[in-house]
DNA sequence: GCGTCGTGAGTTTTT
DNA sequence: CTCACGACGC
């Protein structure tokens, strides 16, 4: 079954109630499968079954995102496939390291691309389930050949090091399926019932992956949105949900059109600007919630007045009749850099907000450097974690040194780890060096054995990373005290995941498990105090999927930044827009949608034009302003009573 | 040969 | 703003 309907139909309600009713109808919670597309949703989706049903029959549910799920699948079978069931996970930060280092080695340096573009092209090639071999055709191009080369050293080194990146916990499930039908066979026994949400942002591989386990019995549930495909350049593939019906023959699509979210004018807004795309199921979608406001277009004179007006409109609005908390209120962007100056002005106007999802904070210099640090102790064959760590703080082991590490390593074929022990090395190295080294050697090891044992893990990384004098080199590392405290912050936020993850799975919890969901969550479940709390939600509109808010301001609608730069210039305009279509049926009752008519970019102070979505929307339905004329002017009597307010608190006291 | 400081360049979206 | 890289002083 797929039902395929707009936004705010209550797609993921089905799902949530599906699940229910298959179990009250007998079916086992331990054949059921539903995936979801974030950790967050797979959580609130947990939440909404427990209520449905009981904590238990929710708790024997798998329900996870398709990675988290393949990372269990692989945690008990990745050895048929000649792999260590024992591998950790390499983020992003810590591909872009490998991917520096194995350029710099297959000299691939200046040649006007970046480790990411690198990486992009890889995981490209990897979702479209394409091997090294498979790019080296008769016809292919010197750059493809290249990038062969790389990709292949690149899976080298990486699964030489028992480390897995995200897209090999997919492809190495169908991997693994496919070459051992019985395992295939034995988890199809297993989820006999699956269920898909967003599915118009599944990929080739995960398309493959749900055949693959559906199998001609094809209990399947999927439900999406074509017009909200918004991954496109991740691999997602809008084909899968168009071809639904061919993939699995004989499923029922379902249609939705009654929208529960929005008012009318926020839905006709919405409904206006998805229509200008072509090839796409057109949706009828209603709504009984009224007219509501009209959709607010404010144009600002700089991108820092931009950000005050959303912070006073939202200030403003809190105030009013409406009784509204903070979290009622979202501020959506393309980018993440335009978070700085929102929370800038918050912070100005003392409004308490939060970021949504987000990888930041994974790819942190010092966040990175401290799990490189437990890397390197768990794994000691992790040489890209070991290098990364050996010379911070600084312990006298620089280029020279580094280059002579490599040499031993050419000959003896050994780990790092393993060559920095080697007596021939440390001879070559100044004596204080040598004595330093032998340190940092003693601390790693000192660290895996703890880490072996049942102790407290999150102790463990913090011995782990004062021994090595990491901490109290912070201030030698970083040149003001403040920017040291705090990346020190961040650290302890870091050991603080770790606790948190012990108390949550118990004592049996190990620290793989940790570093496993450190790597697949995103940065408001790994900062503690992130979570809760009466807030002002900023989020990129990637990040705002499946959310709802009663208003929602979209900002930095100007050309080039949504859409974006490369967008336009690289014609991709659809994704564009069904992306500025995501952001404006997040919202409930309210829309504000902001841009400044110069901004600065990097240095300089450009001007900008209006992004040409705004001109997409029903003018009847718009009411064009400035910041101030937004801002309803206090009533007199409101205004009275403010300074008779502030007289009071200011007027001296009248007791004794 | 090591470490620090200054300069300049680059910034979509995320599991 | 943050990182990578190169020049320069130790
Ligand atoms: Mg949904």
């Amino acid at each position: 079954m797929l039902v395929l309907a707009g936004a705010g139909t209550g797609k993921t309600r089905v799902i949530t109630v599906r699940i229910a009713h298959l179990v009250r109808s007998g079916v086992r919670p331990e054949h059921i499968l539903a995936v979801t597309f974030t950790n967050k949703a797979a959580r609130e989706m947990r939440d909404r079954v427990r209520e449905l049903l009981d904590a238990d029959a929710a708790g024997r549910i798998t329900i996870g995102t398709f990675h988290a799920v393949c990372a269990r699948v692989l945690r008990r079978h990745i050895d048929y496939l000649g792999l260590s069931t024992r591998f950790g996970i390499a983020a992003q930060g810590y591909q872009v390291g490998l991917i520096q280092a194995l350029a710099g080695e297959l000299g691939l340096r200046d040649m006007g691309r970046t480790p990411k573009d690198w990486l992009r092209e890889i995981s490209a090639r990897k979702n479209a389930l394409l091997q090294p071999d498979d790019l080296r055709t008769a016809d292919a191009s010197p750059e493809e050949l290249r990038l062969a080369d790389l990709y292949e050293s690149y899976e080298k080194r990486l699964h030489g090091m028992d480390l897995l990146d995200f897209d090999d916990l997919l492809v190495l499930v169908l991997r693994l399926w496919q070459e051992h039908p019985r395992l295939l066979n034995a988890y199809r026994q297993q989820y006999r019932f699956l269920l898909v949400d967003e599915y118009q942002d599944t990929n080739a591989v995960q398309f493959k992956l749900l055949a693959a386990l559906a199998g001609d019995r094809a209990n399947i549930c999927a439900v999406g949105d074509d017009d909200q495909s918004i991954y496109g350049w991740r691999g997602a593939d809008v084909g899968n949900i168009l071809r639904f019906e061919e993939s699995f023959p004989g499923a029922r699509v379902i249609r939705l059109e009654q929208n529960y979210r929005s008012t009318t004018t926020i839905l006709q807004a919405a409904n206006q600007v998805i229509a200008a795309n072509p090839r796409r199921h057109v949706k009828s979608l209603w709504s009984a919630r009224g007219e509501g406001e009209k959709v607010l277009v404010v144009q600002a004179e700089t991108e820092t007045a931009e950000a005050a007006f959303v912070a006073e409109s939202i200030l403003d609005r809190a105030g009013g009749a409406g009784g509204r908390v903070w979290t009622d209120f979202a501020v959506l962007f393309r980018s993440n850099h335009q978070s700085r100056l929102l929370e800038h002005a918050f912070r100005q106007q003392r409004i308490p907000y939060r970021m949504v999802g987000g990888q930041s904070f994974y790819q942190r210099r010092e966040v990175l450097d401290a799990v490189s640090y437990v890397f390197a102790a768990v794994n000691p064959a992790d040489d890209l974690s070991t290098l990364r760590i050996l010379n911070v703080p600084p312990r006298g082991l620089g280029d020279r040194a580094v280059e002579r590490l490599k040499y031993w390593q050419g000959v003896t074929g050994f780990p790092l780890q393993r060559v920095l022990a080697l007596a021939e090395y440390q001879a070559e190295l100044a004596p204080s060096a040598a004595t330093a080294l032998r340190e940092f050697l003693a601390v790693l090891d000192r660290a895996r054995r703890a880490f072996a044992g049942q102790g407290d893990f999150a102790r463990h990384i913090e011995a782990l990373l004062s021994e090595a004098g990491y901490l109290s080199g912070l201030v030698r590392i970083y040149r003001s005290r403040a920017d040291a405290l705090d990346r020190r912050e961040n650290i302890y936020e870091f050991i603080g995941a770790a606790a948190n993850h012990r108390e949550r799975r118990g004592p049996s919890a190990d620290i793989r498990g940790f570093l496993e969901e450190f790597a697949l969550m995103d940065d408001n479940d790994r900062i503690e105090g992130r979570k809760q709390g009466d807030a002002v939600i900023l989020s990129t509109v990637h990040a705002a999927k499946g959310l709802e808010f009663p208003v929602v301001y979209i900002t930095g609608l100007e050309q080039g930044l949504f859409p974006h730069r490369q967008a336009l210039e690289e014609h991709r305009l659809d994704e564009e827009r069904r992306l500025f279509y995501v952001a404006l049926t997040r919202a409930r009752d309210a829309l504000v949608l902001t841009w400044a008519r110069r901004r600065r970019v990097h240095r300089d102070l450009v001007r900008r034009r209006p992004s040409l979505f705004l001109d997409s929307l029903p003018a009847n339905l718009v009411e064009h302003c400035t910041p101030k004329e937004a801002i309803r002017p206090a009533p007199p009597e409101v205004a009275d009573e403010y300074v008779a307010r502030m007289r009071e608190m200011f007027a001296p006291s009248r007791d004794p």
